[in-house]
DNA sequence: GTCTATATGGGGATAGAC
DNA sequence: GTCTATCCCCATATAGAC
């Protein structure tokens, strides 16, 4: 079970993983398992070299964590705001946050694993790598605050709400899924749409439905 | 810094923490810095003894780990049947679901150092430890499932949401609070309150409002 | 770029004195 | 109940050969 584990890319080069490589297998190995399960022997070993290997392609475990969690942001990021300005001309407050909604949720649980590792280990590295991370979280959220600050000012949401807050709520909601998403019982293109539905108009069931 | 950080209960017994006293230490030790950065050695200097002394009181780190995932529940489950048993009789559904909300929130935000751990550290502990927590969890998120079905049942949430998810997803919600919640910017009450707005009627503006 | 070998430190856990 | 002492394992990281 020790010692075949590794797929190798292809035949021609043994074990070409290079450092976008290792970086791919640390994703996949952060999401799955958390920051403290992984060490940089369960990295190469996954990798198909040996644990002293990894220090020709970075200088220590934290730069790599450090690398997968500024990657996994600017996943989401582009994501969310690649889908908000293919929007239509025209297209409505309600579908906009639906776009936004759906792309951070899309980001997260298909696919990446480096968006879904950065919101699993986040809260588990060391302070000064999570401070490292700090100004790439900050343009995303900055992003979210512009989207709903301009929702809110043209009075397409209630406007009693702290903007930073309800990003917050938001953010940290769609975040959540990642502990329970199976998707044996429903897409996340499902789940992106039942969450728009709750978030935008409540639980409570109402007249005008 | 390392010889004098235990603070001792009293003067009339040299570290007289005891198991319970231990679990409270190792409880705020893991909300504060997750599963992995606590080692027996830390707990163990908190509580004014030695490493070794821990296994007095408990046969493994696990067992540790496992009492405080536990207890964590049992405190949030506790304050949330509580708080909805207390309400006088003929409560509406909307205050019942934000007494339920705000009992969850309190137990999570202020005080208690157990339930917060549990949030913070289930998905960093070894699968045996999670698996061991699953009764607990279960018969909570039962609780959660059997009110928000009575809800339904009487007309007062939408008929299409599915209750497990919607649990999930509200109980996820809640959780995601923890990271950042920072009662210099308003208490768990004044969040609470904003939550279940939110929750409840969403946060586009409408007519009846 | 990758290997082997190794330095160094900290972790959980146990044994036996007090 | 707590101590000291120690075992054993695994972690990150380094050095130098290939």
């Amino acid at each position: 079970m020790a010692q075949n584990t590794a797929i190798k890319v292809n035949e021609t080069s043994r074990s070409a993983v290079g450092r976008d490589g290792v970086l791919d297998i640390a994703a996949r190995l952060f999401r799955e398992q958390g920051y403290g399960s992984v060490s940089l022997r369960k990295i190469a070993e996954a990798a198909g070299i040996k644990a002293g290997s990894i220090y020709y392609h970075f200088g220590s475990k934290d730069e790599i964590v450090a690398a997968v969690l500024d990657a996994g942001i600017q996943v989401v990021h582009e994501s969310m705001r690649e889908a908000v300005s293919e929007l239509p001309e025209g297209t409505g407050p309600e579908a906009i946050l639906r776009a936004a909604i759906g792309a951070h949720l899309r980001a997260l649980l298909d696919v990446c694993d480096y968006s879904s590792a950065n919101v699993r280990i986040f809260g588990q590295v060391p302070q000064s790598v999570r401070d490292a991370n700090l100004p790439t979280r900050g343009a995303y959220e900055a992003e979210w605050d512009a989207l709903l600050s301009r929702l809110q000012n043209v009075g397409a949401l209630k406007s009693d709400v702290d903007i930073r807050r309800l990003r917050l709520m938001l953010i940290g909601a769609l975040n959540a899924t990642l502990e329970w998403f199976d998707p044996d019982r429903g897409s996340a293109e499902a789940l992106s749409c039942t969450y728009a539905d709750v978030f935008l108009n409540g639980i409570l069931k109402r007249q005008d439905i």
